[in-house]
RNA sequence: GGGCACUUGGCGCAGUUGGUUAGCGCGCUUGCUUGACAUGCAAGAGGUCAGAGGUUCAAAUCCUCUAGUGCCCA
């Protein structure tokens, strides 16, 4: 049958993911046989669609999971989504209701059509993890709004809130004034800015004060709206040049405010003129001096970040509005001073990129510090790692200054709280406990008071909040541990058999980018200790950021991300993979440009190549079966011919330097190793000697092995041609991962293997050099030891063939007239005579003299040292003279070869 | 302001226990429809490893400083 000349993609890959889903590879269960490998996915959102991120992190995913499941793990990669409350909200906002408020429709209407939209959308991510070849657990899909998943966000609330560890209390949020929610500080985007300062005459009271007084002190403020919620001025006690007016009362401009000028320390006398305003509803740090000095906080914003009732005259302007207006105002009173320029830095959402507004408002928060403790321990004893072992100190850093979780967001898509309150909190003690009852379900009555009148807090935990529970809720909990209490009372060790959550619980691995550290990898870290008593993962791999060529991220919004379905569309997801991996160092950022999977298009269709070469070389007579096949480790190794032991010698040099290489989290270097080998090992010297001697035995041994190592990065075009060759198990993907075999390792084979190739590449240097058409044959006469002619005779036809020369000759004198190259010690001459251009080899001959007379002036600097030789190893001094004896040999090859070209030049000329 | 990374031929990257004539892919030059592959083959040009100083017998590799770039935190 024809095989067709380029490889093709299309044709092969979702025929090969069917196969693997029918026959339930992907699935893994409890198996007492094997040990687990887990993985549970970073689990993207329901919003999402495949960007070159995703590629990224699930290629990593797979790598690893199909590693360890042919090493015969009990590998299982989780798959599923997240609801993500903000991000779904906004988008059937903005999608499906337009304009139209959502309370025109109403909650229960509006969670209705955001459940369906989910419903619809909720695929889209995870059908492109298959076209990705992801072997994902699909039966094990889990969303984070499942009943499991749900219930699990509820016992985890219950039972922090028991121990004192959920509060609710009135802080400075961050607000989004557009998805009218709290967000957590995680979620709010830093950018640094030049702005402005404004300076402002706050009127201080005197006796006789009248608005255009002379009394009055500077304050300087990067948000002069917010002065309608200031309720002092504060000063650093240290501040010498303002202590004076510490104690006296200012007049708010614009409001008519007695405002008190108090000390803090927390004031930077550096900024501005040292006198700031003190805005507690709308600054963290002013909320923080009000707390210690017991001042009003005045909210002066609603929830759309528009101006309220407390704001007097600008009430009903926006905050931009409101900033414009006053700024007018102030001028009109002459309390205006200028304004200077400012570099700082301001929030914006991480989901709609909304200016943030720090706004004091009433959520409920997770206490950090306690949970913090073991996920601090775990890692610094180093029972969790980080890879890149940088990102440790990234993590600690953030977890040693971590603050308190703001959980609620003041949107309708998500969990609900489970907090209800009393409407008419009949008594005292009711009212103490705000008439709030924690409870999953409705109370009939309340606890307090017996009132029947309760509602639910209308909030919705934070997304993170059922994410960080992940790695055991998509296992089962906690229903499973509930249950097997109640079994174990029964029946204990009725089957023996471990339940999901003891037998994949510790995760093995984990994999996201640096950006969710903070998010969710410390939160799962905390919640693992807390809820389960064990670290959530063993290992943490950090990859890197997709960027464009000029290594900008790439976003959706900038427009300069690459899709990767196109890339699969057109060269394939194998190559897609290949060209990921090798582009991204090691946790470094990879920086993608178009023609970036050029190379892993031109690998496939070089494996194809190969693939197709042994297979024609088998025209006329059969392929050996699997099992009629003698495989080369059956023989004796010493039997096999010269090519065949050099090429498996290096290919268990492989095996064994990728296996370390993916133990140790490395990717892009095995992957290289692999390319390498079989591109200008197996290919360029292997293939093209089969060519000669016609045969594929070992070939195959070789492609089948290079399959399978290449299978966890590569799978699909490994599988399609797996299938074609000799084979046992029905599906290379559960194939054994090979393991090196001892007894082929040859260092001598690999050596004299290296002098045969370097003598056939001098040989086609020469024809270049000096123009030879390739239908000549050129002549070579060697000269080198015993030993070498051996290994030379032996393989003539190698050099005949691939060099392209007669039959080799040997010498034991310099032959005159000739061209000369020394490789490994041989000398190889080329009889000149009839040859035209000797010009161009006397320059490199003479540039090559110069070169290694350089090289063993070093050398001999280096061996004329004393402290060298009575300091470095003696293999080292060893290898450093026997490389000075073969440059010697060299320079004096070199020379008399130069010597017998200029002799033949002026011979020519005269 | 603090921290972390990066800087190797035109571009993108390897070089992970200090000892190789510093490698690879793309691009470039020259020659090839060599019966696997032009998504290819062969041969080549191109780098004093950002700069300075130090440690060492020996530095692209370790240390310090400087410059540039990027990211994170405050």
């Amino acid at each position: 049958m024809e095989i067709s000349k380029t490889y093709n993609p299309k044709s092969t890959e979702a025929k090969w993911y069917k196969f693997w889903l029918e026959n339930g590879y992907f699935k893994a269960s409890p198996n007492e046989a094997r040990k687990p490998f887990t993985i549970v996915i970073p689990l993207p959102n329901v919003t999402d669609v495949l960007h070159m991120g995703h590629a990224l992190n699930a290629t990593i995913q797979d790598i690893f999971t199909r590693w360890r499941r042919m090493q015969g793990f009990e590998a299982e990669w989780l798959p599923g989504t997240d609801h993500a409350g903000i991000a779904t909200q906004v988008i059937v906002e903005r999608e499906l209701l337009k304009d139209i408020p959502k309370e025109e429709l109403g909650r229960e209407k509006f969670v209705e059509l955001v459940w369906e939209w989910v419903g619809e959308k909720k695929n889209t991510i995870l059908e492109q993890l298959k076209e990705l070849g992801c072997s994902c657990d699909w039966d094990r899909t889990r969303f984070t709004l499942d009943p499991n998943l749900s219930q699990a966000v509820n016992e985890a609330f219950i039972r922090l809130y028991k121990k004192g560890l959920i509060y609710k209390g009135d802080y400075i949020v961050n607000w989004c004034p557009r998805c009218e929610t709290a967000i957590a500080d995680e979620e709010v985007e830093h950018e640094e800015l030049n702005g402005k300062l404004y300076y402002i005459k706050y009127p201080i009271k005197t006796k006789d004060y009248r608005p255009k007084t002379k009394n009055y002190v500077v304050v300087a403020t990067t948000r002069p709206e917010t002065m309608l919620g200031d309720t002092a001025c504060a000063i650093n006690p240290k501040d010498k040049k303002n202590a004076k007016f510490i104690g006296e009362t200012a007049i708010l401009p614009l409001i008519e405010r007695e405002i008190p000028i108090i000390p803090d320390s927390a004031v930077d006398p550096n900024f501005g003129t040292g006198i700031v305003k003190v805005t507690p509803a709308h600054d963290p740090a002013d909320f923080e001096i009000a707390e210690r000095h017991d001042l009003p906080k005045i909210l002066i914003m609603d929830t759309h970040g528009v101006i309220n009732e407390s704001g007097g005259d600008y009430s009903g302007l926006s905050r931009f509005e409101a900033r414009e207006k006053i700024i007018l105002d102030l001028k009109k009173l002459g309390l205006f001073v200028k304004t200077t320029s400012h570099r700082y830095s301001v929030g914006h959402c991480y989901r709609c990129k909304t200016l943030v507004e720090p706004l004091l408002s009433k959520q409920w928060f997770v206490k950090q510090k306690e949970l913090a403790k073991p996920a601090i321990e775990a890692v610094e004893r180093g029972e969790i790692k980080f890879y890149p072992d940088r990102w440790k100190g990234v993590y600690l850093n953030w977890m040693y200054n971590i603050k308190d979780w703001c959980i609620s967001r003041q949107i309708w898509w998500g969990h609900r709280i489970p907090v209800w309150y009393c409407k008419e909190m009949r008594n005292a003690k009711c009212k103490r406990r705000d008439g709030s009852v924690v409870s999953i379900e409705k109370p009939e009555i309340c606890p307090y008071c017996n009132s029947k009148v309760l509602f639910q807090d209308p909030d919705v935990l934070d997304t993170w909040f059922s994410s960080w529970l992940w790695p055991f809720s998509v296992f089962g909990w906690p229903k499973e541990t509930e249950d097997r209490g109640q079994k174990s009372e029964i029946s204990p060790s009725a089957d023996g058999q471990k339940s999901d959550l003891d037998y994949f619980y510790p995760t093995s691995l984990l994999t996201t980018a640096s950006e969710i550290i903070f998010f969710w990898v410390a939160r799962m870290i905390m919640a693992g200790y807390e809820f389960m008593g064990k670290a959530p993962f063993k290992d943490v791999y950090i990859h890197g950021t997709v960027r464009d060529s000029r290594g900008v991220k790439m976003s959706k919004s900038l427009g300069n991300g690459i899709d990767p379905r196109e890339i699969i569309k057109d060269y394939g997801t194998d190559a897609l993979r290949f060209s990921l991996i090798t582009t991204a160092g090691e946790g470094q950022d990879p920086r993608i440009a178009p023609n970036t999977f050029e190379s892993g298009r031109n690998f496939t269709n070089k494996i194809w190549n190969a693939y197709r070469l042994i297979t024609s070389l088998s025209v006329g007579r059969e392929l050996p079966t699997a099992q009629s096949r003698e495989l080369p480790t059956a023989q004796n190794p010493k039997s096999l011919d010269f090519g065949d032991r050099w090429i498996l010698a290096r290919q268990q040099r492989l095996i064994k330097e990728v296996t370390k290489s993916l133990s140790k989290y490395r990717l892009q270097g095995p992957l290289m190793q692999i390319y390498d080998f079989f591109w200008h090992e197996f290919c360029d010297w292997y293939l093209e000697i089969i060519k000669l001697k016609k045969t594929q035995g070992v070939a195959i041994e070789i492609l089948h092995n290079t399959l399978k190592l290449l299978h966890p990065f590569m799978p699909f075009i490994t599988e399609e041609i797996w299938q074609k060759i000799p084979h046992q198990e029905t599906s290379i993907m559960i194939s054994h991962w090979p393991s090196p075999d001892m007894n082929l390792f040859d260092e001598t084979v690999e050596s004299e293997f290296e002098l045969i190739k370097s003598i056939i590449v001098n040989c086609r240097n020469t024809r270049a050099d000096l123009g030879i058409p390739k239908t000549k044959l050129i002549k070579v006469l060697i000269r080198c030891t015993p030993r070498e002619r051996l290994v030379i005779e032996e393989n003539e036809l190698y050099i005949q063939r691939l060099g392209k020369t007669e039959s080799p000759e040997f010498t034991k004198t310099i032959p005159k007239g000739c061209g000369v190259k020394l490789t490994r010690g041989v000398e190889i001459f080329f009889p000149m005579s009839g040859i035209v251009d000797l010009a161009p080899e006397l320059k490199k001959l003479e540039s090559e003299y110069i070169k290694v007379s350089l090289l063993l002036k070093n050398i001999e600097i280096r061996l004329a040292s004393s402290d060298f030789l009575s300091k470095a190893p003696s293999d080292v001094i060893r290898a450093t003279r026997d490389k000075a004896a073969l440059y010697e040999q060299k320079l004096t090859s070199l020379k008399s070869s130069i010597n017998l070209i200029k002799h033949q030049l002026s011979s020519d000329s005269v």
